[in-house]
DNA sequence: ATTCTAGTTGCAACTGAGTATCAATAGCCA
DNA sequence: TGGCTATTGATACTCAGTTGCAACTAGAAT
């Protein structure tokens, strides 16, 4: 499933500046990369793609890059249940908090968007008196498509 | 805060034999170690734990045997939101669900279980048509304390 | 426009969780 | 008890992410 593309293009780089944090070339790049996404990118998939706007660019910026961006809420960490070892992916925060759900056969990533959720944090907000800042809520399992060709495997 | 130790003793144990798996004498020291733990373990702490009971034990059997449990669901691994890096932590599968709070500030982690939690679930396997075998809900934020607190840092 | 400097980058070396290989070992069943 | 096969341990490896540090540069001050 694509990520819905409803924010305007450069809000990351504005967000940053409004920060009073430098826009150097290689944050421009990484924030274009992270911003034009269509699915859920990893560090180095970002790496790559950042790579072919502009060769003069070093893993090691994408991390710290990427860890920017999280401490300051703008984008959000997922592991996508591990289904393809340890590495993270990254989206840039949505209006509203999502769910992902996980094919565990065919690896495909659906998001879903829930009143119960949006209730649930409300829940754990007024129970629980957590402030809460993050939510990550990931889903494994059998999507329509997996459990109907249910067969081999 | 501690896990609830509803369930009895030896129920991995049982569960795993009646699966028809061998079991060795490094496996029943891991899965004593697993089912007594009043916190959430990482690898290598359950590994640590495991050798005092039998200094016989490698890490890599830690691992394969973690991997077993979670392949036949009995229990769930958690990232705790990457609060201590990237090592995961695991407990026994509960018989609810429930939500992982982890406090940004204090590092602690809470549990929660809810009704709403279990509604959203059920929208999610039928709104979605996905069958969901694993979720995972976790949440950062500033837990009361912190939050009173909230003076330095 | 030039200068200054603190924040940023690239490189290289490192860390640490987890995996692969394979010979040796040991459950478990007949 | 013997034998088959799953399991283990040792070692080496992979790979995501981090650290330390010298060189660089964005952006503010002049």
């Amino acid at each position: 499933m694509p990520l819905p593309q409803t924010e305007t293009p450069g809000r990351l780089q504005a967000e940053l500046m409004s920060r009073g944090l430098r826009m150097t070339r290689q944050r421009r790049t990484i924030l274009s990369v992270v911003e034009t996404a269509q699915q859920h990118l990893d560090a180095s998939q970002i790496l790559r793609r950042a790579r072919k706007m502009d060769s003069r660019i070093d893993r090691v910026t994408v991390y710290r890059t990427l860890g920017l961006l999280k401490r300051h809420g703008l984008i959000d960490e997922l592991d996508l249940m591990h289904l393809k070892g340890e590495k993270h992916f990254y989206e840039r925060r949505p209006q509203r908090d999502h769910i992902h759900m996980a094919c565990l056969r065919c690896g495909k990533i659906a998001e879903f968007e829930s009143d119960l959720f949006d209730r649930l944090k409300g829940q754990i907000q007024r129970e629980c008196q957590f402030h809460i800042i993050v939510t990550r809520l990931e889903v494994g399992g059998y999507c329509s498509q997996c459990r109907s060709s249910a067969t081999s495997n």
